[in-house]
DNA sequence: CTGTTAGCGCCTTCAT
DNA sequence: ATGAAGGCGCTAACAG
């Protein structure tokens, strides 16, 4: 691995300055047209490509925004990283993106690493990072969270996420609506913020529609699929009449989706069920599952429009993440209404 | 925005040389310990972050390696890119992922860019390439390629692939040995290397049994959703004797399944299905979903670590990518055998 | 152990 | 229109 031709390099083979070389590179400034011919064949043959250290250095611009995922392989934030690609794609700027694997720690790291690679702006999905960090990160450069609550307006910065708890309300109402009474909720983790904002939602539908809130109905997962699996299998071992369920999250409703087909029960026959995000399996399940879609895509793109504007000193007009209820098989009216 | 706080900064706050501040920061070499002490309380005070851009440009090194993934969103590479952070990890190295969603000329620009930010490797997963273009890399740096086959062993690269047609032999085997006769296949873009082994391999298996090939046992999809269920119902209409089907992938499995369902068919009871890759949904479809699992995670570690082997002069012992069927509750023996 | 001196590759005035 | 010169922030000899 020889070491990289330079710029210098290229403007000795081509007979000028290394100023002209830079020049035709970036348009900067008119050159004579066989110079640049010569330039561009001297690229050609000595297979030179830029180094964008040297660049960047110099320039004091890295053309970069940091992206921060809790984890490259999750199907939900995965939609944000294509929406992010998509609205930066054409504006110089590229994505570096990281993740944090949901430990704080390594969320701290990721950041910091961002911030060595000068990253002129900052896409934050969800994650554990303290609102502390989050604020003070705002004050150095554009950022924007996508997935968690948290007003960073004072610096500029922006947080999107869509409203769990009333599309929570929204889905139970949705059964409610069906004819169910006895709706049982497998809830994510205590101590994360959306999932308690859906059990919320939940317990404010059944609420408002005069149906008493049982908390032996609802049981905690942790939003994977296996504690869907048990937690449908200890619902249904308490209640004989549950006729619904409503899953914190979509993988979450596929486990208890399994534990139903192992006990012969049919889905929505027997069993009602939705999810929560939409997640794209979610349409080609057996049956497919109802589910509250999150525009995740479109919100990465507006984020990343919106590090750009702010990157220009320009402003943007503000983005209503709308939810949207996917109603699909998975829900069956309750027999005998 | 400040400017970022610098190196010499830092040195003069604590009253030392930047070389010193720079030493502490590396490590390099031993310096008394009240100067470090001072110099960190300076790095502190005022917030410095070291600009990898200039380190990069006075070492020489970037400390990165590019990965090249298809689509960022896809859940069958993204197993492979976790296990590339994760051989990465405490490497030293980061990894810089770029997409190139399946256009050649994005690919070919994303590679640019790779080498435009100095990465010491490269990890290609699948895409559109041209062999050539690998070569010409392979011969500048070191460069691994997952998902596809070619032989780089003259400048020192690699490519891990599965045996697709081994696999898909060993699934229809499966298949065959359950007791089913008649097997459709419904198979991926013919254009594709990886769908024509898999096609080869049902195919051999047949043929090895003394069951006729039979072309109008084959329907073509583009391994999406959609196309499996529409694969899944031409099947239907040509061969009321159909007993099993062998899809391409999972994700058309996914889509055959649905078909079923709407027609209220039965898996495993009036069809048994296998798909291909196992994807992280199969095994909570309903029913579980029989497959062949590509270790991608591994695979992907084992790609990091063969850069990181190489970029330290050193060699790594092969790896033997081991296909497991994973055999779960979607096929079911044939009646009456 | 620590400071001084040159660059790393590129861009950008400033002259010409 | 083009070249020369200086500097971006950091590291790596080279002297002490």
């Amino acid at each position: 691995m020889t070491r990289a031709v330079t710029l210098t390099e290229v403007a000795r083979e081509a007979g000028v300055s290394p100023s002209t070389v830079s020049r035709i590179l970036n348009g900067t400034a008119r050159v004579r047209d066989n110079k640049a011919t010569q330039v561009r064949q001297a690229i050609e043959k000595l297979g030179y490509t830029p180094n964008t250290f040297a660049r960047s250095l110099a320039t004091g611009a890295s053309g970069s925004v940091g992206v921060l995922t809790p984890d490259i392989a999750s199907p939900f934030y995965n939609d944000a990283l294509s929406g992010i690609e998509q609205g930066l794609m054409g504006s110089g700027y590229s994505p570096i993106i990281i993740s944090g694997h949901w430990r704080t720690a390594e969320e701290e790291h990721a950041v910091e690493l961002l911030l060595n690679r000068r990253v002129e702006g900052m896409i934050i999905l969800g994650g554990q990072l303290p609102d502390h960090d989050l604020h003070a990160l705002s004050a150095r450069l554009p950022v924007g969270v996508l997935g968690r609550n948290i007003d960073l307006s004072r610096h500029g910065g922006v947080s999107l996420n869509m409203d769990n708890r009333q599309s929570a309300r929204d889905l139970t109402n949705y059964l409610i609506g069906r004819g169910h009474r006895v709706i049982g909720h497998i809830s994510g983790p205590s101590d994360h913020a959306d999932a308690r904002e859906r059990l919320t939602g939940y317990r404010e539908a059944l609420e408002e529609r005069g149906l008493k809130y049982d908390p032996t109905l609802v049981v905690q997962g942790d939003f994977q699929e296996p504690s869907g699996l048990i937690g449908m299998q200890r619902l249904l071992q308490q209640h004989s009449d549950l006729t619904a369920v409503f899953s914190a999250n979509d993988q979450m409703a596929y486990g208890a989706r399994l534990a139903l087909y192992r006990l012969g029960l049919r889905v929505p026959d027997d069993m009602s069920l939705v999810g929560f995000d939409d997640l794209p399996g979610s349409t080609y399940a057996t049956p497919p599952l109802s589910s509250v879609r999150q525009p995740m895509a479109e919100m990465g793109r507006w984020m990343a429009q919106f590090i750009l504007a702010r990157l220009r000193g320009e402003t943007i007009e503000p983005f209503e993440p709308r939810q949207e209820l996917m109603m699909r098989e998975s829900v069956a009216s309750r027999r005998g209404l």
